[in-house]
DNA sequence: AATTAAACAAATAAACGTTTTGTTCAATTA
DNA sequence: TAATTGAACAAAACGTTTATTTGTTTAATT
């Protein structure tokens, strides 16, 4: 199971999660691994091929995790509550993931023109999609649009995960992001009004 | 009222927003009002203090419009619905201002490190506060984190701004901007659930 | 089939002279 | 007197060249 690939891969995180993909050297890498910098070349194309296989490898890691989480839930609203959670605190424990993102926050772009890793990420919003659609179709959710819907609290999503862990700066993100959740349940109208 | 700074900011305005800050030279703008370059120090200690006058000049001019707008309103939602709609309609019409966001995405930062501008944003901040903390007071709000909400919708603003105005790459945002309102009104949930 | 090691090519950085451009200020103008 | 000019100066930007690093290829080896 952790085949050959996967190693090269992981040792390649790891040290493009040290400084950044520029200052990375294909030697450095095979040094992590006990090879010469040649023998990278049977893995990957090109040194930046060797980057985009790592990462889209990374990213697809952390959906994988959410989506177990999501599985293991039942009704449409914890399911929303386990995709949203999981999917936030994910990245408190991948070090050399975050590391990447914040060298490098075209991964994952707040306003992507074009998105290096789209299909990574188009699935995740269609995870979104599916939970949305249940909820809506049980009654639990309002009829929503749900192409607005979905994109907009995939973004909503994105600023949280950015702004918590890419260009960190506060404290206390933690509950703002659970005041944001129920907000985005809940609204800001209160029920009994005139 | 249109003083000599005015004019001269506003001319500066005009090229700034031609290329960029880089690009625009002192010659370029003293010429555009029919002076030298050295004249132009009678209204700015340097070429960068001339650019953040400017700039503040606009953001405020922006700021005044919502405010009246939100003034113009009596209840709370109309209130919100004024300042939501008036901030985000806005830079249509504002060209200027329009491409020198587009030019320099940090005068107006999704996620600020140091805000050059954080004093007119705070301001615009407590315009939001304001209506929302009304709104809680007359229960036609649920009684919410007042500083959670804020930054979240004025986050959430930020991004329909950055993403219509400073990166655009999709049509019918008004559509997603008055569905993002509704959902952020009323939320996910369907009042008549269990 | 995977890996090495040497050779090659491409990109990066450093050094340097040139030009452009921001800034100052004494003289001038209105 | 306050605003503006125009020349002088200093600093930054730019283009060019050279030296060095680093990515890539490939024939030989394990």
């Amino acid at each position: 199971m952790p085949d050959r690939l996967s190693e090269v891969l992981n040792a390649s995180l790891k040290c493009f999660a040290r400084y950044n993909y520029k200052k990375t050297t294909m030697e450095e890498i095979a040094e992590e691994l006990g090879l010469t910098k040649g023998a990278l070349y049977s893995y990957a194309r090109s040194k930046e091929d060797l980057y985009q296989k790592a990462v889209a490898y990374a990213l697809t890691k952390w959906q994988s995790k959410v989506r177990e989480a999501v599985e293991d839930a039942d009704r449409p609203e914890d399911k929303f509550m386990a995709l949203s959670f999981k999917a936030f605190k994910y990245l408190a424990a991948d070090h050399d993931l975050r590391n990447i993102l914040i060298n490098d926050p075209d991964i994952f772009p707040m306003f992507p023109k074009e998105d290096p890793f789209f299909e990574i990420n188009e699935n995740s919003r269609n995870m979104l999609r599916a939970v949305l659609e249940e909820g809506i179709n049980s009654n639990t959710f309002r009829p929503l649009d749900l192409d607005s819907a979905t994109w907009l609290l995939f973004s909503i999503y994105k600023m949280f995960i950015i702004d918590t862990y890419v260009v960190p700066d506060r404290e206390a993100t933690e509950k703002l992001f659970k005041d944001a959740v129920d907000l985005l349940l809940h609204g800001l109208f209160s029920q009994d009004r005139h």
